[in-house]
DNA sequence: TCATTCAAAGACTTATTGTATCTATAATAT
DNA sequence: ATATTATAGATACAATAAGTCTTTGAATGA
């Protein structure tokens, strides 16, 4: 159990955006590029943000990705969820009588890092970032 | 990223075992059963546990599996590490300048899980055990 | 001692997910 | 129109999860 590369790239990706200009947008092949890894795999994984309205994409020349208006709201966990999905880290799958105890806790547990990634914003990050 | 199957086998497994007698074993075969699992599967899970020191287990006829004597002090996060091994759950591969501003929130996030997980110890569920 | 009962260990499947790449298509600015 | 850029789909490969089978070896009871 490990979060995946894509969240890596991803936030990193989502870091790099937000100390870009709001209007020009940045090429995949640079954001890429910065990252050691294939253009049309960062975007798939890239789109992945725009479809939970994160960031938006400009097609033709010139274009690229940018962060969308609500930029001083993105939380750690939004990343995360976009790209892992938002299911349960934990699923008990016996037929317990009533709710299972051990469940109970994890998901307590689970919350705990949620909670942390909530309360992390981007905005927070970028004053001392450092992402070359 | 989720926690393994193994993990949830592991755990009710631990549970079962602690509202057992603390002196008869109990053998692989009737633990796998209660999970509906094979015994060789099972029995392959909980030898982490016997490495880890949690359980010991005792071969031969009337055989199978204890708790170890130090019971009231295992935690949840003894026996998840036990199974899931005690990596970062996220790793930044690049080479920043310096230390990853990203990788240390992840980092407090994933401290936040774990602290809850080991503050929760076995002896807590066993009240309002319920793993039939 | 000998057969039986048990766990331990290793080799081996199989399925699923992660981690990509390549190609073709659609959109856009010049 | 054409060059440039993102999007989507097909495909490939590797790693991990999840589990079975078989052999080995230890302990016990008869």
């Amino acid at each position: 159990m490990r979060f995946t590369k894509a969240t890596n790239y991803a936030l990193h990706t989502m870091l790099k955006l937000f100390e870009a200009s709001p209007v020009k947008p940045i090429g995949v092949q640079e954001l890429a590029e910065m990252q050691g890894v294939s253009p049309t795999y960062l975007s798939k994984i890239l789109t992945r943000l725009v479809k939970a309205g994160m960031i938006e994409s400009v097609s033709g020349v010139n274009g690229g990705y940018r962060l969308s208006r609500k930029k001083d709201d993105i939380t750690f966990l939004d990343i995360i969820h976009a790209i892992e999905g938002t299911a349960s880290l934990f699923e008990c799958n016996f037929v317990h009588g009533d709710e299972c105890t051990i469940q109970a806790v994890m998901k307590e547990a689970e919350e705990k890092m949620e909670s942390h990634l909530k309360n992390t914003k981007l905005m927070d990050m970028a004053s001392k970032a450092n992402i070359s």
